[in-house]
DNA sequence: CAACACTGTTGCATTATATGCAATTATCTA
DNA sequence: TAGATAATTGCATATAATGCAACAGTGTTG
């Protein structure tokens, strides 16, 4: 106990945020203890927070194991947040066409406080395949997308992200604000950006900004794969239709570009 | 007051859901005021969830208005729902397929208690066009997918369902439970279902069952456009390839029909 | 199959927490 | 400039969420 926050915060909700985040792509099924454990409330706190979760439809519990799950309300109020970015409808083709043309993955992100977040996705046909997740927030100095929004984004707000400390999450992440500096002077320059495994190891991504009407980039387009298919010849064969397909999107949206 | 429901019931978790509720794709901006007065909550109670929603990401404020708007922290959780339904990633290269051969649009919906809810959609790539949504609950009686579903649910779940009222949405919706359990029988022989602006006026859509391993009925894949372009011809000649498309995707899945 | 360990639910007294009021500030309109 | 409308916040009060402990369910193991 002890959070501090702004005087008029309400607890139940921000322990309903903390129930809710316990749930992931890779652990989707969880107990009530499990949660109390996670979250440190109360098992008949957890309990009845999540019995009215279920009530509300927020959370479903599976029919197997009896464990709560997220359940589809949740679905059903993202659909309302999507409809709004007419981005997503006007971009939907061009995906479809980029996916055929390339065979791997096609993301859509935007930013998202100090992440981006994915909010179109179509995975490649293959087996092996970057598995792109709707909804799924990545960090914006080590990812192809990220690093379009970083470049993209007001000098400010952009200082207020390299002043604060950058993750490694592999090897070939550019953690050194300096050095991440001249990358994005590149992006800048080139009007695409790569990540080489600098997010996971052997994931490689290209992404483009997307303009709107204002002559704002809000959103960056990527095709992401694994190392061994994004050899460099690949990639430098990706950047025509990935710039292409971000206009073509770009010009839909009233950009004058 | 006085929702006197299970003992161990949350007002503030049913207070969020209605503050959510409130948000729809048409009224997708609300200031605190309109919120207080839709749900009857006091002002300052309306505000305090709203800001504490604010800072866990459920809704975000709209910089030109200040009012709020959902957030993306809802799409990311609906991520998690979505991921788990490897329906979804089998079914995407034959939905884009279809959409392809039909040009309108295509959606994948699954039960969801008493109604059914969008999980995929492609949009048609024409201006006039039925707008799928992503998450959106549509009735299960009057709806080609709806349909498909009430076929192949338990029998006992379908006499809840025809038990209740049938609202009729249109002239043509069929709001009798004796009509309509003889329209699904037909459902059932067929192997598809049609709604013929039984939703909405001008709405014209044929659905399809998807087969899981175990032989359920899990989904059902769904062609939607407007009257005039969905005429008996072309509705004849969108049979083969939608049971065709349903039926690769309950193959991937394990059906062994 | 009995005993045990583990998980989830619920009645009840307590107190922490959300509430409504009213005052204040901010924003818009005429 | 005033006047209306909307949003926020400090504070006392009372309601609503909490933790406990007991109980019911489920599964595991010797």
């Amino acid at each position: 106990m002890s959070n501090k926050k702004s005087s008029s915060t309400i607890q139940t909700v921000q322990r309903v945020a903390q129930i809710l985040h316990c749930f992931t792509a890779a652990e989707d099924d969880l107990g009530v203890m499990q949660i109390s454990r996670e979250t440190g409330l109360h098992k008949s706190t957890a309990s009845r927070l999540l019995s009215t979760l279920h009530q509300e439809g927020f959370v479903e519990r599976s029919s197997e194991t009896g464990k709560y799950r997220l359940g589809l309300g949740l679905v059903n109020l993202a659909g309302v947040v999507l409809e709004r970015q007419d981005l997503r409808q006007i971009a939907q083709e061009h995906l479809r066409a980029l996916a055929e043309i390339t065979q791997e993955t096609i993301n859509i992100s935007i930013l998202d406080g100090d992440t981006c977040i994915n909010i179109e996705t179509i995975r490649s046909p293959k087996s092996i395949r970057y598995a792109g997740q709707l909804g799924r927030r990545t960090p914006l100095h080590c990812t192809s997308t990220g690093k379009v929004l970083l470049t993209h984004m007001s000098p400010e707000q952009r200082q207020t992200i390299l002043s604060q400390p950058l993750s490694a999450y592999t090897q070939h992440t550019i953690a050194d604000p300096v050095r991440l500096r001249t990358a994005l002077a590149e992006v800048c320059d080139q009007g695409y950006a790569i990540s080489d495994e600098e997010f996971e190891e052997g994931l490689v991504a290209i992404a483009a900004p997307i303009w709107d009407r204002s002559g704002e980039v809000i959103a960056a387009l990527s095709i992401s794969g694994p190392t061994y298919r994004m050899d460099a010849d690949t990639l430098e064969a990706f950047i025509l239709p990935l710039t292409e397909a971000a206009q073509k999107i770009s010009r839909q949206l009233g950009y004058l570009g």
